[in-house]
DNA sequence: TGTAATCCCGACCAAATTAGTCGTATACTA
DNA sequence: TAGTATACGACTAATTTGGTCGGGATTACA
């Protein structure tokens, strides 16, 4: 339904509050998981994958945990989401090397792959440091604000 | 992953099959189905939904069947895929009304809604007609050609 | 040198979503 | 009135995603 796993959403929250507190040398993936009350096994799974990614460095111990490997300003909303949920094409065929399977059904594929650059370009254009600049939005009255909603429907 | 259902892949390349057969006063959904290859059962509910979502007009009986209710410029990638899977968002969080359960979890979410309106304005911008005119592409030597995938990792 | 904290990683299970099927009712045409 | 087609809801199957578990490797510090 062309939305993000929730796998992605939580590596950009990570990452914008390892963004947030560029004071702590490293942050554990426990200490994140606790500030969003997501599952600490899950995040660190996933800290691992953007880690291998080359956007966070590690340091296993005591008071270890990950810090940011690059600026923020220089992570793209796109790199972590491609480094967590892998390579992404909105139409189902062209899944990896495969291709379509499904004889002449890419006829509609190519159209849409002007989609797909647009998409990975506004992610592209999206910077850690842009989502940690948002700040607990002061003036939005909540999460359920229904402006937002109607844009998609 | 970011990527369309089937169920509305198949609904476009319905469309677009249809736009591209003017000449047929109608067309049941097992012929498009079997010009596809796709289960025809599952295409019929598709096309019962863009019926109701006044994109397709539906004849019942004897060579009865399915046409465009409008003209297939005025058909958007977006409205088909509106009908078909519903509103999306590409954030976990704000699933209809509901906002966000999980706390400050939506600090991602406001500088992500750039990028759905982003999405959704492209998807807007694609008519059923664009579809349709590119006609199983002479040149592109296959599926699985390569320069499509690269854009995606 | 030992212990606790922490990352690392693969295998596994559970939940949710999506894909597809079935059965029946209804509408239309010849 | 027989045959073909849409309409629609309930159901099952397959796939994907979300989340857990367990063992192992690093590191800091007492």
């Amino acid at each position: 339904m062309l939305k993000l796993t929730k796998k992605a959403d939580y590596g950009l929250m990570a990452l914008k509050y390892l963004a947030e507190h560029p004071e702590s040398p490293a942050l554990s993936a426990k200490d994140v998981a606790d500030a969003y009350g997501i599952p600490a096994q899950l995040l660190a799974k996933i800290l691992q994958r953007l880690t291998k990614a080359g956007m966070l460095r590690s340091q296993a111990g005591i008071n270890g945990g990950y810090a940011l490997a690059k600026d923020a300003r220089t992570i793209s909303a796109y790199e972590v989401i491609l480094a967590i949920d892998g390579p992404f094409f909105i139409t189902s065929c062209s899944k990896g090397a495969k291709g379509c399977e499904l004889g002449p059904n890419c006829t509609i594929r190519e159209p849409l792959a002007r989609v797909n650059e647009t998409i990975a370009g506004v992610l592209k254009s999206i910077s850690i440091q842009d989502l940690a600049e948002h700040e607990s939005a002061p003036a939005s009255p909540g999460c359920d604000s229904k402006d937002l909603i109607t844009l998609t429907g």
